[in-house]
DNA sequence: ATAATATTTAGATAGATATCTAAATGTTAT
DNA sequence: ATAACATTTAGATATCTATCTAAATATTAT
């Protein structure tokens, strides 16, 4: 993980629409696709990424697994910019 | 401008450590340039991107060209995160 | 077991970008 | 006006990455 990773994953308008559709709770992968026209393939490597840099956490039940936002790590962008702002 | 623009621009370390080094106040391309191993060409080219990014100005002064960090900016990041995280 | 469904992984490709060298532009000093 | 200095612009190249198709893995239902 990382600032860099992190910064890098969400960097990508996709990936920062999955971020948005995650905010109102948990979704397959295949939830998640149907709001885009890429392949299945496509999400899934950006679920890898968005995964990787700890932005989402995923759970397998069954046959389909979930993901979710990771608060946390959140936090980490955030004190990275307040270092520039002054958090006010 | 906006998000993506900016996101963009400070996925890049190199462009992060040039906003780290503004902190401490303005300085020239040149300075800026000294603090890295990187030819002057490769630093204004992440200068001209953190510019349209809007994250920092420039201001010619006779031979120098001065740049400072633009904090409106980076409210625009933090409002995109608090987004998530919900401002606490 | 076999078929159907959900998701990922592998491999390929096209487009984006960080970097370089060389040349151009603009400013100050001689 | 010429030289020296500061920075950018142009053009080239190598690496990175978003995307695709096809194949693999894993789970559930028949």
């Amino acid at each position: 993980m990382g600032i860099q990773q992190t910064l890098k994953a969400i960097s990508d308008p996709s990936r920062r629409e999955i971020l948005d559709l995650l905010k109102s709770g948990e979704k397959t992968a295949g939830e998640i696709g149907q709001h885009f026209e890429a392949t299945g393939a496509t999400i899934s490597h950006h679920l890898s990424v968005l995964k990787n840099a700890g932005l989402i956490l995923d759970e397998k039940k069954g046959k389909y697994i979930y993901y979710e936002l990771n608060m946390t790590v959140f936090e980490e962008i955030l004190s990275w910019i307040t270092a520039f702002t002054g958090g006010d």
